[in-house]
DNA sequence: ATCTAATTGAAAATGATTCTTATTTAGTTG
DNA sequence: CAACTAAATAAGAATCATTTTCAATTAGAT
């Protein structure tokens, strides 16, 4: 119940045969801006995670990341994937999401906020947005005269399509 | 910003030189009514951890539940009380707090349905419950057709005393 | 009191993440 | 554009929380 080995398999998985194109310049600026802005040094490797995170597949782990990652650049090194998505979490420009104990999984962090509905037996993510939720989070924040940085707010449930099976041991 | 290394240091602390006593009636049947809940055998190091998990400081973490028993009770191993904190957490007996990477903390858990604030500065943990948030929480799942089992909100923010210091670094 | 499966402590194993170090590289400077 | 320097890298070792293994112990049924 609570170790969900098969993480998301209903989304969409990165192509594995697709070579991604590194040098076109499509976002390419956008990347380098947000490097820049955490005043580090410009990397292809660097370019490479921006890249595959935006393209790729929502809610990966450092691992899944590494791994799609290792396909086109090969020399890589999991510390370097690691090392980055921390300052990039530090700094916000991704949202790292924790379930349980698994592996904390990492997306670049969306214009509109949004949280998480999790299937417990599947391990589909919905995404949703609420701002009533977020006003009441204000308000009690407010009234233990915290101010507020951040929230976590993720629901767990069963999906429709698991509740619609017959369950298995 | 992201690593709290001084966690709770404001809630009172178990003391150290109190011994428990273990023998007295007190609560006990309450907590083999609990054990027996799980289909497993009473035993003195499961009576213990209920014990200690009931008097001693809320938001534990394995490791300092672990010592505090080891006061009393020096030959029991982590491994026994992990495992009887699985199993209280898996059957809501006890209730798994996670924040960021660090080690899960533990409650036994409140009648009453509580969420957490936490300053991200000295790690004060607040608790709060709200039924609103709760009430739309179940309308968001609803619409996505999911049925709840539980959620995490977590909130983080800067507490007073906290707002009031100069930022040291 | 006897028996047996569940439980235990100790230590090893695991899995995720971080650190270390020698080597390479980005990007600044002359 | 060549030389330089501090930052970044890959590889692997280290760390930390947690889980597993296994031989020895024990709860509780008979």
């Amino acid at each position: 119940m609570k170790k969900i080995l098969t993480m998301v398999p209903e989304l969409p998985r990165q192509k594995d045969d697709d070579v991604l194109v590194f040098n076109e310049s499509y976002e390419e600026d956008d990347f380098k801006r947000v490097i820049r802005a955490l005043h580090l040094k410009v990397t292809h490797q660097r370019m490479a995670i921006l890249k595959t995170l935006h393209e790729g597949r929502r809610h990966v782990t450092a691992q899944e990341l590494f791994e799609m990652l290792s396909k086109n650049f090969p020399e890589i090194g999991f510390a370097t994937v690691y090392r980055f998505l921390r300052a990039l979490s530090d700094a916000s420009f991704v949202t790292e999401i924790r379930m349980g104990g698994s592996p904390a999984r990492y997306e670049l962090t969306p214009k509109s906020h949004h949280d998480h509905l999790t299937c417990v037996k599947c391990g589909k993510i919905c995404e949703f947005e609420n701002k009533a939720i977020e006003n009441l989070q204000e308000k009690v924040a407010y009234q233990f005269g915290f101010v507020l940085t951040h929230h976590i707010l993720e629901l767990y449930g069963v999906c429709p399509s698991c509740q619609a099976q017959t369950v298995v041991n």
